[in-house]
RNA sequence: GGCCUGGUGGCAGAGUGGUCAUGCAGCGGCCUGCAAAGCCGUGUACCUCGGUUCGACUCCGGGCCAGGCCUCCA
């Protein structure tokens, strides 16, 4: 059985082969942290955070590369409206994000570099282009690349310069020998924070912090490069032209682009102003949820943010976790061939829609091997929740899960409705079916739903 | 304008040249004091017009529609 990765570069799905076996090398454009992270920024994390925990799953050690943008101009002005230094801003941001990451059960990367940390590589990987011809400083101070001077530039975003030139424009002042042409570093104004380099003071670009982060933990060539498909061009182009203008060696082997989440069939984006960020959602939704969600479509296709889709996501949570409930401890078993059919569905390019279908299979296996031989039905339990955990989801107590509540909502306590479950069982055994019926319609009033079976009564939260 | 995706049942969302997705919702049955949960069964689904084929939702071409990139964006 051998992975598939559907390759950005060329357009198709390709077998995956690290450049060493059993070893993949994986970096992933994080966020700038000027604002609170989105939905958008959670699906790159969660969708790469399977990636990363499937790629683990399947044997292979993995080092995996998400890098901090802690400066740029968003970032600069947004500290200069607050009035307070740009590192107070970012670290704000950073420890917002790593709330929201860590809520959503994001395992943290091997690497989280900052591009204020990585000055030094960025200064030598510039200065390696000017050498090789790749780049000039302009009279305004500005260092930019030289897109000409690269042959490939455009391969991975298909564009070619001429179409690309028509509905360019320079900006007066840039100093740019083509307006196609990209700043690496940008010369200090005033009241702005900037570090020395051989080209007076000044601060990086966005795009060579990647990729002078990237090739510093990684080598000149790794195995995969993700993130949103918004940073196809110019991000993701630029830094192939940068990477392999300075190293000489190929850059990457793999590109993956996630799709976009969408309100009402557009974009979801800062600059259109319809966003939700994650603590927003996680006021009403728990962390699974918005997990299990974002799983539900494949990783490329679009993906349209509506509450109803939230609260299905719990539903079918609840489906999951109540064929887990009460099953007793066990190892992994007897269910090689889901095991098998996620895996395949896994290995296709990451398919989380029919990797989850595979899962609801199994529920209903297990279900109904259940009343006949329920050590097999735990065994299966257990792998499950195995499977489960490389999407990063049913890991909780299935009996938290299910009386657990979304965070934010009020109602009665576990010990009032184990009293009233009493009252309840008493008038059951009295066969007063009038009191009974009426007790359990005022705790489906209030969002409880009993179960009745002749190990007793449970109860869960809807 | 250039380039790139995609249009599947009530909703969401996979997939395949000729039997099944899956979840939610619906309907019938079993189970239950009645329910719930669970199990079993159930739905003339594949934008449109042509073409290829014994056969296309699946391949090819046109059209229509939606979304994206071409400027910061995950």
């Amino acid at each position: 059985m051998t992975l598939r990765i559907y390759n950005d570069l060329h357009r198709r799905k390709e077998e995956f082969e690290p450049l060493e076996p059993g070893r993949v090398r994986m970096y992933v454009c994080g966020m700038t942290v000027y604002d609170y992270c989105h939905l958008g920024h959670a699906r790159v994390v969660v969708v790469f955070d399977v990636v990363y925990r499937y790629l683990k799953a399947r044997g292979h050690e993995v080092t995996y590369v998400r890098n901090i943008t802690d400066i740029d101009d968003k970032i600069i002005q947004r500290a200069n409206e607050q009035g307070i230094p740009f590192h107070e801003l970012t670290k704000k941001f950073i420890d917002a994000m790593h709330e929201d990451f860590d809520a959503l059960g994001v395992e943290r990367p091997t690497l989280e570099p900052r591009a204020t940390g990585h000055l030094e590589e960025i200064i030598r990987m510039i200065q390696a282009l000017i050498d090789k011809g790749h780049a000039y400083q302009a009279e305004n101070g500005d260092v930019y690349y030289d897109v000409r001077s690269f042959p490939g530039y455009g391969r991975l975003s298909g564009k070619s310069i001429d179409d690309l030139e028509a509905g360019a424009r320079v900006e007066p002042g840039e100093g740019k020998r083509d307006p196609l042409d990209f700043a690496l570093w940008k010369a200090a104004k005033p009241g702005e924070p900037a570090w020395d380099s051989p080209w007076g003071k000044g601060r990086p670009g966005w795009h060579i912090e990647c990729s002078a982060m990237s090739t510093s933990a990684l080598g000149d060539t790794f195995d995969i490069h993700g993130g949103g498909a918004d940073l196809t061009f110019p991000h993701h182009e630029n830094e192939i032209a940068q990477s392999e203008g300075a190293t000489g060696h190929p850059f990457v082997r793999y590109w993956m682009h996630n799709g976009f989440v969408r309100v009402k069939e557009e974009k979801m984006s800062k600059s259109l102003g319809n966003f939700f960020t994650i603590r927003e959602i996680l006021e009403h939704y728990r962390p699974e949820e918005v997990r299990y969600f974002i799983l539900t479509s494949h990783y490329r296709s679009p993906l349209n943010y509506d509450e109803e889709h939230l609260v299905n996501a719990r539903k079918a949570l609840d489906r999951l976790y109540t064929a887990l409930r009460g099953l007793p401890r066990a190892e992994p078993g007897e269910a090689d061939q889901y095991v098998e059919a996620f895996n395949a569905a896994m290995d296709d390019d990451f398919n989380t829609p029919e990797a989850l279908a595979v899962l609801f299979e199994l529920v209903r296996e297990i279900n109904r091997v259940r009343p006949e031989n329920e050590k097999k039905a735990a065994r299966m339990g257990a792998e499950l929740k195995r499977l489960g955990g490389i999407l990063g989801i049913l890991q909780e107590e299935p009996e938290a899960w299910l009386k657990g509540t979304p965070s934010g909502s009020e109602g009665l306590t576990d010990e009032q409705i184990e009293a009233l479950i009493q009252q309840r069982l008493e008038a059951r055994k009295a066969k007063n079916w009038a009191e009974a019926d009426r007790i359990r319609d005022e705790l489906k009033a209030q969002g409880i739903v009993l179960e009745d079976s002749p190990q007793g009564t449970t109860w869960r939260r809807e």
